[in-house]
DNA sequence: GACAAAATCAAACAACTGTTTTAATCTATG
DNA sequence: CATAGATTAAAACAGTTGTTTGATTTTGTC
């Protein structure tokens, strides 16, 4: 078979995985690519026939995967409390499933960072791609949970609740990194941003778990001060 | 004087700042540049000193500007109310202030949209600037100010606050943009973010009246709701 | 071991990048 | 008007980009 091992081709996807995150896509070089997987610079083409679809593929390896994880964390957590579930559970399974593959360091976990970059960049590398297949399902379904936590809520109520929680998680993800990456590059102006959030001094676990709670308790106060239950 | 009325270069900023902000730095040649302003393309060199300070100057035109409008109006409010203003009001100045900018069509609102792509991206072109000039000064005066209407909150409480309201802030214009993005490129997969996300076919105004209400309600809410008032 | 397919390699490709150079033109001041 | 300085212009520069070529090596199968 052909499809096993190639080595070339895993090697080229993880080195594309580690450097389209850290430095964007216009910024690494297939040059710098096929050295950092230690191949020649042809594969790239040989195998992915340009570096658009290497890109392509670097996304679609991980994403089906997490995009699955999500959906079951808050599958799971739905039927184990009989489609009435507590509501800062649905958001804690949503919020801590995007924020630790986003922040750890394990190889599979680099696909929301550079999910978060797509979206906030305007690439349009795959756009169609994520926002039918990966984006929309992921908010469907929350949306959904959180409909089944609080059935009082209108489907617009959602839909604000729904983006204040994943503009919230984003930017905490976006804050890790920007602090990660300028310390990285030893880049003084990190000192400014630990000073004004002296959180992201933390190790990585206590900052995805410090985060959660935070963006969970928030947000669940905030939907019940606002549309608060009616206890018949 | 050689200082009034160059011409070329104002050229030069506006369609920099016009192509900068609708493709990105890396995407925008210099030769886009001088076809766009209608200038030689030697004119970047001789009037900037290459690309790199040009986007620099871009920035620097604007964000003085802008800080300066958000940093007063946060001083009107808690002056108005003799040192501790309605906290919805505190939060209406810095969201209203932030989303009017990014999102209005006018020149001189491109400058947020700038922002928002730099700190989204690593492309560490003016990083220590924006952070040093722009971001911490908006951010200390909008904590001083949230700290000055809720005297109970502790500073580490006001920083996760801030954070979540800018979060916010700053996911309801990446959705914007991009909606408006895919829009002009006729891609058909602006259809998926506009059904999961109706508010998004509203003309711009109402866009930031309603995000600005909703964004102000939801976070002064969990703010009461989590640390509640102690009224003596 | 022979043979064909798959994979790797070094080299060259054409197109583009930001920047300089050199000359021509404009503009204001004497 | 003449002339010095500021500005524009066309062309060339050196370097990099993603991709392709054609030869060479490796791999699996009979």
């Amino acid at each position: 078979m052909n499809e096993d091992r190639s080595g070339t081709k895993d090697r080229l996807l993880d080195a594309a995985e580690d450097l389209f995150l850290h430095h964007g896509y216009e910024k690494v070089s297939i040059r710098e690519l096929a050295l950092a997987a230690d191949v020649n610079i042809a594969a790239i083409n040989y195998h992915f026939q340009g570096k658009d679809n290497l890109y392509r593929e670097v996304i679609k390896r991980r994403f089906t995967v997490q995009r699955d994880r999500i959906l079951l964390a808050l599958e799971e957590v739905t039927i184990r409390h009989a489609g009435s579930p507590p509501l800062e559970d649905v958001i804690r399974s949503m919020v801590q499933g995007q924020l630790s593959d986003a922040l750890s360091d394990i190889p599979a976990g680099n696909l929301f960072k550079l999910i978060v970059r797509e979206v906030h960049t305007e690439s349009r590398h795959s756009t169609a791609l994520f926002l039918r297949e990966m984006v929309a399902p992921v908010f469907r379904a929350f949306s959904d949970a959180m409909m089944q936590a609080r059935p009082n809520l209108t489907q617009e109520q959602v839909d604000w609740i729904v983006a204040s929680i994943i503009g919230q998680v984003h930017h905490f993800i976006g804050r890790w990194q920007k602090s990660r990456v300028l310390f990285d590059s030893s880049d003084d102006s990190v000192e400014v941003m630990l000073e004004a959030f002296p959180v992201l001094r933390q190790p990585v676990e206590q900052y995805v778990q410090q985060t959660t709670d935070h963006i969970t308790q928030f947000s669940a106060a905030a939907i019940d001060a606002l549309y608060p239950e009616v206890t018949s």
